[in-house]
DNA sequence: CTTGTATATTGCAATATTACGATATATAGT
DNA sequence: ACTATATATCGTAATATTGCAATATACAAG
């Protein structure tokens, strides 16, 4: 078929999965570090800075504020784009859970 | 185009995009989370507990192999697989950094 | 060496993602 | 109202991903 599944899995494998797709390409961590670094980012900014068409900027900032990763407010004739504190923590906290839960491991392989 | 254009990036983004890829897709969080209980693993199992193919299954094994999250040795007639404990706690350390690079921040939207 | 069982690979169809040019929209300044 | 600037959306082409049936491969048991 060519479509993902998700009625067979939970909502938290489904929940996490959403989260690390929407982070999961390069030009959007590149995106995510540089709204970090300056606490406050223009779309104009970064496709200076990436080598990216503006058009495909937009389009991953969207990504990523559809995903609830980032949210934006205009000002005035530019927008500002900045992690959403809540869906950050969150990613923390199960990924967190998710990674601690493998413990070393009594070796099999 | 359509090609993720990853020369415009640095290696550490790739790398992380890459891992993170790999284990965003609900059916390998599944797999994962699997073997991480049973701390070992047999296609065969995963096939009767996930409602997927055989096939497909052992193409997300294959992947996840492939970006070095699990590995496996042949058992005999089946396969064991495990995390690679090496990718998953660079895996950890990446994402950690990543993550709390972020502090709360003065807000600004 | 044949049979049964377990996993891998191949081939293909359906859908998703990535990228960008062109165009639309929105606001500030004149 | 008109222009310049900034961002969003549309349309489209190229490529990637997902899923599965069919088939291949590998091994153990007999």
């Amino acid at each position: 078929m060519g479509l993902t599944r998700s009625e067979i899995f939970t909502d938290e494998q489904n929940q996490l999965s959403t989260l690390l797709k929407a982070i999961a390409h390069p030009a959007r961590i590149a995106i995510l570090q540089r709204i970090i670094i300056s606490n406050s980012c223009i779309c104009g900014d970064l496709v200076d800075e990436l080598g990216l068409a503006q058009a495909t900027i937009s389009q991953h900032l969207k990504e990523l504020k559809t995903s609830g990763i980032i949210q934006g407010t205009i000002e005035g004739v530019s927008v500002c784009y900045c992690i959403n504190p809540k869906t950050w923590s969150l990613l923390g906290e199960i990924l967190g859970e998710f990674l601690s839960s493998y413990k070393g491991a009594t070796d099999c392989c």
